[in-house]
DNA sequence: AGGTTATTCTTAGGAGACTAAGATTATAGC
DNA sequence: GCTATAATCTTAGTCTCCTAAGAATAACCT
């Protein structure tokens, strides 16, 4: 066993030392902190939140979108959408509008300033990146690509495949 | 292209129609976020809050932990834990108790009630595994590890560099 | 046209994590 | 022995996300 040594990110212990196979729930999800840790702290260094960049880069890609297909597309519930709305509306950096068809739906479009950040923000998130993958081989990306994806797919069937036996559960009630 | 269909989880489209390649982080993030969702869903179950199963697995394996050794196994801060530890306290899961040559650490211990816990809830995470990677090589497995192990290597590396660059840039002012 | 039904947005409240800063106790150095 | 420093626990406040439930409007269906 190698010593942990001082100058080491205290997280690294217990997956060098601890864990010795399995625990990909756990992996996956340090990973993900990680990642979003190191994106955070870049975005701070702008004044911008974390949680505001998810729908900055929804909207430079496709302005004008209503706040239900901002949800889909960030892959949140409407309420957390509706929140961040809101604050970047205060900010500045998003202008909510409704049409005059429609009195229900409402659009979200970028301010300049909120389309402006784009030039700002995305290399945080390029170098992020670059920081993440470097020294790792293609070939293990793709596999990690593949793997993440098909999990992604098979916990969303299985979710789906639950509440429809708890519907049916519940219809049926108690037999 | 395929057509989304109507039974599809929302989370899948955008990644099926949406998304090319790249996006390594968000991809990890998703997966992370299904994983907890689907472990959160059995816990429900029973009862355990999600954030309490995290320190009940650490606890079956080595009990009498110092609050301080408990976050670091966890991979959180101490203010995450001091608030679990309360609230399992609270629903009898553990015991917090002083030794009398030290009055200022506190060891956690699990109460019977808590470590009975481990038969019903182990096969859950079991289980959700098992969804998770049902139908996956393990050979890309394997790769998978590898690589989320490095990026956490990586980015751990890249918090601690940027934190010691802060540091020097303080002492230094404007120079 | 009028009354469901469905969609979209919102509010309220809570879980889990964080940072910053304070309190208390131990440890180390003079 | 006493003071300064360090370690541990705690409190307060914030961020991101969630679920549950309500309100407003649109769409649908006889």
């Amino acid at each position: 066993m190698t010593n942990p040594q001082k100058t080491d990110h205290p997280l690294l212990y217990h997956w060098r030392e601890a864990v010795p196979n399995d625990r990909l729930a756990h992996l996956v999800r340090d990973a993900s902190r990680a990642f979003q840790k190191a994106l955070q702290l870049r975005l701070a260094r702008h004044g911008i939140a974390f949680g505001h960049w998810t729908f900055l880069r929804i909207l430079w890609a496709d302005d004008g979108l209503m706040q239900k297909t901002l949800s889909e597309r960030a892959g949140v519930m409407e309420p957390t959408t509706v929140t961040a709305m809101k604050a970047m509306e205060t900010l500045g950096y998003v202008e909510r509008r409704q049409l005059p068809q429609n009195r229900k739906n409402i659009y979200v479009y970028l301010t300049p300033e909120g389309r402006a950040l784009r030039r700002k923000l995305v290399p945080l998130a390029v170098d992020t990146n670059a920081v993440a993958v470097s020294g790792l081989l293609s070939k293990d990306l793709a596999a990690t690509r593949k793997v993440l994806l098909a999990m992604i797919e098979n916990l969303a069937r299985d979710e789906l495949q639950n509440e429809g036996q708890r519907k049916t559960s519940d219809k049926k009630a108690a037999t």
